[in-house]
Parts: structure tokens; C-alpha cells; sequence
DNA sequence: GTCGCTGCAAAGTCTTTGCAGAGAG
DNA sequence: CTCTCTGCAAAGACTTTGCAGCGAC
């Protein structure tokens, strides 16, 4: 189940394209296209980009009751969209991770600290800045992650 | 065990003046002042910065041995520094946390995905960057963390 | 048909909590 | 003395794994 071949780069990619995506890094792989598998990919997909394992499989589960789908497989299959590129997992300090579709570069994040709300954004200076400080430590760039905490918009106003 | 008053910038701070820095602090709130409390700071003082609370309670069993400290006591130790802003817990993806001592904002770090070393560093450029960005977007800061990933210097010469 | 996938439940991690005795102020 | 801390063990939260039957190809 490791080094599993592909090379997806999506940043605003429609779901067919992306469903593609997957079916074909499956057969590359010898790995099956299952219901499960695929409903998984489509909620992740048509839902807030930022989802735990937990919330996403609770959103299966009434969306496709029939499919008595087992969080495990959710851990599984999470695990294969982010090992093949397709899905990113985030970890800020809470506990547990959170999903998201996407490629696995250029990631910034805006924390609400109220309401827990992550808001993405990307910003070319800062890109061009981390390249510069890793070159002039030696350090060879492979994926960044930013967030900032604070409180939203919306929170302030409450 | 929440609200607690505090008032630490500590960059480069010497170990007495941490620990009278937390002493004042443990006053100031009705706390007591134990052995296994400065065995932890003075641990995470000594050693390298980043621990996780297995690490630190390892370390500290070595040392210490005749203090039996539990790992409850860690954990509640680390969180009780954490909260008053004595200590920072870093989670990278990997499980679990990392602690080290230090004040709470201008947080960067380079992380190497071979040996799992940590470089801290500070750029004032992406400071300023992230107050406009975040103003843009009528977030109110209150902290920030950014990480990079890729491989050291000596890594890399292997 | 083969071999990977799934749900379930059990097992693992990592972290927190309850409690009774120890110890700081 | 009082009231917080501590170690221990038990409980919790989150994630992974083993297994037997199911289902994609």
C-alpha cells in the first residue's frame, strides 16, 4: 500500500476530472473502485472542503444509510487519497486531523479560534519569501504549510 | 485552571529568570510550586527544544529516577506551561505533540522529512505579510505558525 | 474464480480523569 | 491546617488491524 504512483496537481478541478483521476490511479495500482470508495471521494468533494474522518463519515451515513459504510473504511480510504496526492490531511493542534481535496502544495490556512472556521488563501510574496529563506539555509523545499489563528469576521460581529 | 494571568515574551531567556518567571506565575494564580513542576521546565529548558511529553516523562525517569514522576504529571505540566504561554505545542502531521519553551507568536519552522530535526527561523518580511493579509480579509490575528518541508543540509549530503 | 475491499469488533496509541494519600504554603 | 499536586490505574478519544464474507474485475 506505499509508493503508489501518481501525479495530480488540481487545484480547481472538476469532479469528473477528479473521479478520473482516481479511477485511473486505481487500476495503476491494482486497487478496486468500490461504492464506498467513490462515495467517499464525491462528499469529500461536494462538502466544506475541511472535514474530519469522523464528520465525514456521519455525513455518509445519512446520505447513503443503505451503504452502512464502516468509519475504518473512512480512515482507509482517507489514507489513500492522501498517500496518492488526491486529498491533504491538516493537523493544528486540536485533536485529530481534518481532510481536504487538493493538491499538497501552497496550503495556507485562516483559523477561527471561535468558531473553528478554516478559511484558505494564498499569497505569491510569502511563497517567493519561504523559497529565498530555505535556499539560504541549505534546506531543500519540498511542501509548506501555513495557518494563522485568530478570529474571523463573523465572530467579531457576535 | 483556565485564565490564567501572564505576561511572557521570552526569546533567549535565561533558566533563572524562566523559573522565577513561572514561580511569580504559579503565585499568581494559587498554585504550588513542586519538584516535579521544575524538573519538567528545567528539562525542557536543557534539552533540545522540541519534545513530545513521551520524551520529556523519559528523560525525566532517567534523570530523576527517585522521583517516580508519572506521565500524567507531564501532560498536566505541559498544558499548565502552554496555557500561560511559557510553552508552545507544535502538531506536524505526525502523532501526537511537540512542546518547546518559548512565547507564543512569530513561530517558524523548517522541518526535515528525513531525520525529523527541527530549524527554527523568523522572517520579518512574512510577518508583515500575514498582519496585511489577515487585515485584508477582516481576520483578527492572534497567533500564526508556518511550517516547511524538505530535506536539511546534512540530510541532503548523505 | 481471484484477490482486494468492507464492516465489525477488538486492539492500539496518545491523552485525560478520578481518587486517595502526599506535600506546599 | 487547607487545598493543590501527584502517581496510579482506569477511562476516553481517535485510529488501526484481523478476520471472514462480499464484490469488483
Amino acid at each position: 500500500m506505499s509508493n503508489l504512483t501518481t501525479n495530480f496537481n488540481n487545484k480547481t478541478i472538476k469532479y469528473k476530472q477528479l473521479l478520473s483521476n482516481f479511477k485511473s490511479l486505481l487500476k495503476k495500482n491494482s486497487l478496486k473502485f468500490t461504492v464506498q470508495r467513490e462515495v467517499i471521494l464525491k462528499t469529500l468533494y461536494n462538502s466544506d472542503i475541511h472535514l474530519t474522518p469522523e464528520s465525514l463519515h456521519q455525513l455518509i451515513q445519512k446520505k447513503y444509510p443503505e451503504l452502512k459504510t464502516g468509519i475504518a473504511t473512512v480512515y482507509r480510504t482517507l489514507s489513500l487519497l492522501e498517500e496518492s496526492g488526491i486529498a491533504t490531511s491538516l493537523s493544528f493542534g486540536a485533536q485529530g486531523k481534518k481532510y481536504e481535496l487538493g493538491a499538497k502544495k501552497h496550503h495556507d490556512h485562516l483559523i477561527c479560534t471561535e468558531c473553528g472556521s478554516i478559511t484558505e488563501f494564498v499569497d505569491e510574496e510569502i511563497e517567493h519569501r519561504q523559497q529565498k529563506i530555505t535556499e539560504e539555509l541549505g534546506f531543500k523545499m519540498s511542501d509548506h504549510s501555513m495557518q494563522i489563528y485568530g478570529i474571523c469576521k463573523k465572530c467579531q460581529n457576535k
